[in-house]
DNA sequence: CACAGTACCTTGCTAAGCAAGCTACCACAT
DNA sequence: ATGTGGTAGCTTGCTTAGCAAGGTACTGTG
């Protein structure tokens, strides 16, 4: 897969996961990549980059099968960012798929 | 529109609009931009590095409306790189479709 | 004790979009 | 002749995100 094709939309992505259920990062690797070929280097990375800006809060929990998990949530600014992406990647998809039929 | 989501696409809009009619880059920009916000400084160099990768042949027209134009028309090897491209780019979305869903 | 699975993280590389800037041709108006 | 706007091509420098590869550390099982 054209990693060229991800960027962008993993983020939505990740933001979407989370909006459905508060996951920790490993969690959302295995959910994520059932559908779209991605590793742990692209979401820990995002999962930091999106905490900084303000669109997550996270919280440690202990856990029996192996190290504590750091679990993510949406802020309220974090809900508005994901429906503001949604709307813009479905924007692009619609306009791609215009000039793809010809 | 995020920069981000556009990645990759565009290639596979570029190489689709020349494979429905042999076009000049300003043209490209015109035609593609009706759908997917893009700039010149973004097309020209993807033509160059399509060309310089093998997928496009070019050549020059007079025109009475200006500077002489460059045309663009898919090789064989674009067109299988096309195709490839265009079941990544559906592949990808169906992937993220499935999760936004929920 | 070793190993596999879980869970977190970082470094360094690469690639593409694009704002901003440039040159030059043509037609038409000043 | 000078200027202006549309056409047509191009480049430089910045920014960003994906990801391979590497690392640490905890838990339970053989």
């Amino acid at each position: 897969m054209n990693p060229q094709f991800k960027k962008g939309v993993l983020e939505l992505c990740v933001l979407t996961a989370v909006k459905n259920k508060e996951s920790y990062g490993y969690e959302l690797v295995e959910t994520i990549s059932k559908h779209i070929k991605i590793t742990e280097g692209t979401i820990y990375p995002l999962l930091r980059r999106l905490t900084r800006e303000g669109y997550f809060e996270t919280y440690l929990k202990e856990s029996t099968e192996g190290p504590p998990r750091k679990y993510y949530r949406l802020t309220t600014k974090g809900r508005e960012f994901r429906t503001a992406l949604a709307r813009e990647w479905q924007d692009l998809v619609e306009g791609a798929a215009r000039l793809l039929k010809g």
